[in-house]
Formats: structure tokens, sequence, C-alpha cells
RNA sequence: GCUUGCAUGUUGAAAUUGGCAAACAAGACGGACUUAAAAUCCGUUGGAGAAAUCCUUAUAGGUUCAAAUCCUAUUGCAAGCACCA
């Protein structure tokens, strides 16, 4: 019986030789496994984290038995918003909170049994970890992406407190349910936007599921079309739109700009609606992003009056509008509308009664009928009422259009992105300092590399100021500095870095995580490149993943490190959902704590049952009959010790069935498909309970592609049957195609492609050999009555379907 | 609203990518062992039918010798984005 004796027992002797340390510049090939390190909450550790974590545990201990050095490293991403408010709540240093959290979970882990390097265990809010971080930071700062810049925060006035936008949802602050404001201050901005291209263009050389590569994708948001520029009618400047479809420029028939935009201050004394045009941009400041969203479905506007804008190709004036349903964030602020084709502008010229000009019309040349709906299924469209673009598809119209602009420099080509620049600031105490001194003469002057890290000063109390300001704020002996460039009085930044800084980088670290010279040494950055496979959830597609690559291919592109991608591949694993269906949470209770299940079936039992769940990449239900099986398997896998003899028994069936067991889960593994490898196994002991006495040979192997999965119950196994060493080290058993060929094979047969009947054949024969073996057959002669056969197929060993007619 | 997935027994799920649907497990039922229970072991278990056989992968069509798998439409569910010009 496999007990939780057994767990402690080979936990201990893991952890006194230190076995899954790995060592830089080993002459091994190099395998790189890295999970998406925990957040030490006080909660511990969660089944979905086992989950998370079994994936590349498996691949690990795999790797290493197929000889390679393995590195599968372990830390914690422990700054962040959680760990402060408790440590308000109860008066407690979020240092000792963090202490506690972190030994929590690595109790927690350590009786799981993951083989990670504990010699390798990183913390974010450790100084000599955000040293690192920190001169990044002002790597960035030199290189002129680390900006600062006036943009909107989302304030808790209860609280206090400046909130992310995740912590803002539906326009109410996360902790105390008070509505959150809007307030415009000046933060620390990241230029990722520089990176977008990059950051797409890279996703060419990594090996990512559709999914992810997707959601990035959008996430960026690229855009081609074209910059142009209109004419304000009577006037010096011009108006100047973005557009995706500057092949229907022959339709617009009115232009829309953002409340915001400049243009209307600049006009102001000629534009007669002024007020009512001041009032609409205050209503609409008023609305915060989510009411924006809710009232999406119906557009408001103020036409413009004393202001018209001219259309540069066809010198037509048309109005122009006031909408917040035009953005001052993305593009220019402004549009030229074509209500014909695009819906929004089809909404709002229908609600005012604006003039629209069919341009796209399909194959067929039919009219659009615009009293029903805008014509935007533009795929093979031809033009119309366009001049020199009539006839044109829309795809040669737009080159053309573009090429025209160009020539008569009235507009160019311009790529656009929905991706904006990273918000890079928090005013809290538990992150990491901005290392920059503000003086007021030499303006934003970064530290010297020598001065890091500039650590966080040991305060009482951490709550936040007035009006949003940082804590740090308070702590006049740590902002009052002198510049280091003139030596005036000046200050300290006193924002500190979001939760997203540390987890940026953290797997470079991992690679020479004790190295106080450089965040890790060109040797170990040489040894481990990058990582092989990276597993985690999807929540952390859109902000971890694309951050982090960021920030690696910045370093990359400074000479830091050697890779231009910082993973390979990436997995994910789904979601444990609790045994009624819903999302495990607190509130209702059906929760389930990895440590019982430890407790009462064994680390191997949890281990085990995680991944036999269901396709990994699948959200599943959890269900504690599923873990009693588990648990069954593992003992009927103990209790295969009484039927091992020490005489040898050949048996030809066994071989073919352990070859293809082998094979079956080397394959599976590699593919994370751990459910079908460990029902694969399942089926192997079966057959090996339908024998009277085994040899040990048959035993041997399946202990060892087991022990991935149930490290524990199979070292005991190997040590009782009296195996050499310690099993983790074994190397992984290879298969024998030759030896998985029965002699005969048993090939169904279809008639007019429903089985009728089964022959046997000799695995050894061709096609022809077979389709004759099937004509041949008696059973044939039931189904041949007044009918003749007509075809034949034989798919070689698999089946054969004789078509009659 | 748009985009992308997904839909298979009572349940978790398999199906070599177009080739025997339901492997493996859970549950249920029956049997052995036991004073009894647990554990263990052995059977049965998609539906209809006495049987031969027929039906069955959300629904309706289509392509094919052959469809859970490919195509079209519909329905339901999930995720992401959300006035992106």
């Amino acid at each position: 019986m496999y007990d939780k004796k057994i767990d402690e027992k080979w936990q201990k002797i893991w952890e006194e030789k230190n076995c899954f340390h790995a060592v830089t510049g080993e002459d091994k090939k190099k395998f790189y496994a890295l999970i998406e390190f925990p957040y030490p909450s006080g909660a511990g550790l969660h089944v979905g984290h086992a989950r998370a974590f079994m994936g590349m545990e498996v691949l690990s201990r795999k790797k290493r038995m197929e000889g390679y050095n393995v590195l599968f490293p372990i830390g914690f991403d422990a700054f962040g918003l959680p760990t402060e408010n408790y440590a308000m709540k109860t008066n407690t240093h979020p240092r000792v909170v963090t202490d506690n959290n972190i030994a929590t979970f690595t109790k927690q882990l350590k009786s799981i049994g993951f083989s990670f390097d504990w010699d390798r265990v990183i913390d974010t809010t450790d100084p000599n970890y955000y040293k690192w971080t920190q001169w990044i930071f002002l790597k960035l700062f030199e290189h002129g992406l680390a900006y600062k810049d006036k943009t909107y925060v989302n304030y808790c006035p209860k609280c206090r407190v400046i909130l992310a936008n995740e912590e803002s949802q539906g326009g109410v602050c996360d902790r105390c349910d008070s509505e959150i404001v809007q307030m415009e201050k000046e933060v620390w901005m990241l230029k990722i936007t520089d990176y977008a291209d990059k950051l797409l263009d890279g996703l060419g050389e990594v090996n990512f599921p559709p999914r992810v590569r997707l959601e990035q994708e959008n996430w960026i948001g690229r855009s081609y079309g074209a910059e142009i520029n209109f004419k304000v009618n009577n006037k010096e400047d011009v108006l100047t739109v973005y557009t995706t479809r500057p092949d229907t420029i022959y339709g617009v028939t009115y232009m829309a700009i953002a409340p915001e935009h400049p243009i209307l201050d600049k006009y102001k004394d000629e534009i007669s609606n002024y007020d009512e045009i001041l009032n609409y941009r205050k209503e609409a400041a008023k609305k915060t992003e989510f009411e924006r969203v809710e009232l999406a479905k119906d557009k408001t506007g103020v036409k413009v009056e004393g202001l018209e804008i001219v259309n540069p190709v066809t010198g037509d004036t048309v109005p122009l509008w006031v909408t917040d349903y035009v953005m001052m964030g993305y593009g220019t602020g402004a549009i030229m509308a074509v209500p014909a084709h695009d819906t929004r502008d089809f909404e709002f010229a229908k609600k005012f009664n604006i003039d629209m000009i069919q341009v796209v019309a399909n194959k067929q040349g039919d009219k659009v009928d615009l009293d029903k709906e805008a014509y935007t299924d533009i795929e093979d469209g031809i033009l119309v009422n366009s001049d020199i673009l009539n006839g044109l598809s829309v795809a040669d119209a737009k080159n053309k259009i573009i090429d025209y602009l160009e020539d008569n420099k009235l507009g160019k080509a311009k790529k656009n992105y929905h991706m904006k620049d990273w918000a890079f600031a928090r005013q809290r105490y538990w992150g990491e300092p901005v290392p920059i001194i503000k003086c007021p003469c030499c303006g934003l002057v970064p530290l010297k590399e020598e001065d890091l890290p500039l650590e966080l000063p040991d305060v009482k109390d951490f709550v936040p100021g007035e009006d949003g300001e940082s804590p740090l704020a308070k702590v006049d002996s740590w902002v009052n500095v002198k510049c280091p460039k003139c030596g005036m009085d000046a200050k300290r930044e006193t924002d500190t870095m979001p939760q997203w800084a540390g987890s940026s980088w953290y797997f470079l670290r991992y690679m020479d995580p004790k190295n106080n010279d450089a965040l890790a040494s060109k040797e170990a950055l040489n040894y481990w490149q990058q990582v092989d496979c990276y597993n985690g959830g999807m929540e952390h597609v859109t902000r971890h993943l694309i951050y982090s690559r960021f920030w690696h291919r910045f370093l990359y592109d400074i000479g830091v490190v050697p890779t231009a991608e910082p993973y390979a591949r990436r997995s994910t694993q789904g979601l444990i959902l609790a045994s009624d269906g819903n999302k495990m949470s607190k509130s209702k209770g059906n929760v389930v704590n990895p440590d019982d299940i430890v407790k009462e079936y064994g680390a191997d039992t949890l281990r085990t049952y995680i991944l036999f769940i269901g396709e990994y990449g699948m959200a599943a239900p959890w269900s504690e009959n599923g873990v009693k099986g588990a648990k069954k398997f593992l003992d009927r896998v103990m209790r295969i010790e009484s039927l091992i003899t020490d005489e040898k028994i050949e048996s030809k069936e066994l071989d073919r069935e352990l070859h293809c067991v082998i094979k079956k889960v080397t394959q599976d593994y590699e593919d994370m498909k751990y459910n079908t490898a460990i029902a694969a196994m399942m089926s192997y002991v079966n057959v090996l309970y339908k024998q009277e006495k085994v040899s040990k040979e048959y035993v041997k192997p399946l202990l060892q592609i087991l022990n991935p999965v149930a490290p524990h119950v199979t070292e005991e196994l190997w040590e009782k049957l009296g195996f050499e060493g310690y099993i983790f080290e074994s190397k992984w058993p290879e298969y024998d195609e030759s030896k998985m060929i029965a002699d005969e094979i048993e090939i169904p047969v279809q008639v007019n492609g429903t089985v009728r009947y089964r022959i046997s054949v000799p695995s050894n024969v061709d096609e022809k050999a077979i389709e004759e073996i099937a004509k041949s057959a008696e059973a044939l002669k039931n189904y041949m009555t007044g009918k003749e056969i007509k075809k034949v197929i034989v798919i070689k060993s698999k089946i054969v379907n004789i078509v009659l007619g």
C-alpha cells in the first residue's frame, strides 16, 4: 500500500542530496523548463498551482532521465497589493508577511515532491533581485523607452489609493465597493509601442498555441491604412485622420472628431455653438470608460457650426461633428465618416439625417439598401461612384488612392496599433522604487549603477497619502537627496514600479541567481540561452507574456541576452473547477486544498489525479472519486511486487505491450498528453495483472516511465525490487519497433461503409493479398446476393472497405 | 456587436488527424472473500430488439468508398476584444 511515509522518506533523500540542482556549463544538452512563479498569497498553494506546475515537472523529470541538464527553477513574485493590504490590516510589515507566505508555499511545494532546483530560488522583493529590475529600468530610461507623461488613473477616494485597471472593474473599488474616479496624474510610461512590430513579427519565431498567438496579435492590433489631410475650409489648418479604408474617400459625407480634439479650442471664436460643444465635452468627460461602453448603442454628438472640411480628392465640403464614439487615444482623434460602409458611421448618420453615398458594390453591382444597414461586407467589392477608382477591386483601390494621396502630398500610408504605452507606476509602498531623482534644474536624473539597489526605506506607516500620493512621499529622510549631477537639493521619485516589473525578466535571473555584478553572467546566459518550454495560464497571455517579451527583446537589442525571444515554446494549463462545475472560490467554500489531498492520499495520488483529470489545456471539474481512482491505480502498481519472479519468463505478448506503452508514454509526455499516457500505463498494469508471474524486466521500464508522474511510489518500488541506484537517475527506457509488431493482425472489413466481419492476416502481407483474403471470406457471401464488387479499398493494417453495387 | 474556440455514454474523457466511436477511469449493478463493513479480486454496463440486425458523437444538410473529425447553416456554451476608424 502507498502511504505518506513513502513521500516523506524520498523527499528527505532528495533534499539531503540536493538531487535536482542544475549546474551551469555541464557538458550535456540543456533543457530549461519554466513555470509562472507564484504570487505568495496568504491563502497558500492552490490545486490550480499544482496543475500548472505538474506539466513542466513531468517533462523535467523525463528530460533528466534522457540525459539532459535540466533547469527547472522556482521563485516568488512577491511585490503587490494583497500582501500590502493584509499588512495594513494587521499592522505587520509586508516583509514579514511575505517571508511567512513564502515559507508556507515552500513547505507545500516540497510536500508534493516537485523536482525544483531549490538552490536557485528567487524572490522579487529581495534587494539583490530588484537591484537588477531597477538596472533594466535605467537602461530603458537611457534608451528613451521610459518617460513621464500625464495620464488618467483610477483613484478610490475612500481607500485613498490609486488602483490598477484590473482592481477597478465595473468602475468600483475592489476593496470597498465605492465609486472610483478618474484622476489626471503624471506617471512613468514605458514605450512598448516602439516594439509593437517586433513583438508581432517575433511570434513567427516561437511555438505558441494558436489561441495565445491570436490574443497577442489582437492585443497589439496592427492595422494598415492611411493618414489623410483634410483642409479646414478657408483656413490654413488641416484635419488629419487615420483610416483603414482610404478607398472609400469618395463616400465621405461628414467628418467626426473626439470631444477633446484641440481644433475645437483653436477655433472657438469662429464656432457659433461653442458653448454647446463645451457642454458636450464636459458630459463626455464625466462618463467613465465603463459607461461609454455601456451606452455604446446610442450615438450622440453635436454639429460644429462655423467650420467645414474639404475633401482633398473631390473638393467637396462636408460638415464637422463632435462625437464620443471617436476616441482621442486612437489614431488622430478624428475620422472621415463613410456611413454607407461603416456600421458606426451609419448609425450616426441615420440618427442625424446625414447623407450617404455608396462607393462599393458587390460583384453583381446590386444597389445596397441603405435604409436598413451599412454595406460592410466588402471582401470582393468593386468601387463605384468614385471617379478615378471606379471599377477597381477594394485592394487595388486602396493602393491607387494611397499613391495618389502621396503624389499630391495629401496623405500617406500609415500603420496603427491598438496597444498603448505601458503605464509603469503605482503609488504604493510594496514595490520596486523607481531609481530616479527629480532635480529642479537637471530634471529627471537616473541613479548611478553603483548606487543600486535603491532599497525601500524601513517604515512603520505604509498607508498611502492623500490624493494618491505614494506612502514613500512621507519619508522625508529618504525623499530628500542631493542631485547626483549638480549637487543641489532634489527629491527622489516616490512612485514604485507595478507588479508586472519583477516578472518581466525573472527567467533570466534563474540562470545565475546570486550574481552581484550582472543580472546573470554571460556564461550562464549563453549556456541556458532561452526557455525551452514555458507553461502558464491564459490570463497572462496579454500582459505578462507581452511585457516580458518586450523587456527581453530590448535586452537583446542592447546586447545583454543572446536570443531575441525569451520563450521557445509556450503551453497553457486549463482551470481546475470545483466539483459543482463552478470556479473554486473562498466565498463559495468549494476550494480544494492540496495539503488535504497529500495528507490523506499521498503526493503521487494528487500528481496522478491532476494529470489524469483530462486534456491538459482544458478546464476540468474536481472529483473526489477520481482522486480515489488514482490512489487505487498506485496501490495496484505497488502490489505488482507480489507478481514478480526472479525467473526469466519471456512473453511475446508482454514484449509487444511493453514496447508499445514505452513509445506511447515517451511521445505523449512530449506532447503534454498526460491523461492518455497514464491511461496507457493503466492498461499495461491491467495486462500484467492477467499474468500469473511476471519477470522483473517487464516491470522495470514501467516504473521508469511512471516515475515523472509518481516519483515516490516508483522510487520505493525500485528499491524494493533491488534495482541499482535511484530511479530518477536511471536511463529512460528505449523502445524497439520490431518488438511492437504482432505476427497476425486482425483487420475489420466494411461492406459499403459498415463493418461486417474481420479477417486475420499475417502482419507482413501487402495490400493486394489483404484484398484477396477479404474477398474470399465466407461472410462476404451474405451481402453479395444480386450485387457485384465495384471497388475495394485497402488501408494497410487498418481497414478494408468493399463497395458493392 | 466583433473575433476565436468548444459541443461524444450516467460522469471525467479517448479516438494514431478522414479509417472498428466510447480506450482508460469514475459511478451503478451482480458475484467471490468476510460474522459484517471497508479493502481486494472477477464479471456486466450507449439505446432498441428474443435474435439476426438496426440506431447513436448538439441540430439540419453536404462532400467522400469511408465523417466525431472536412464544408454550409442553425442552436447552445466558453474565452478574448469592445465605438480601434
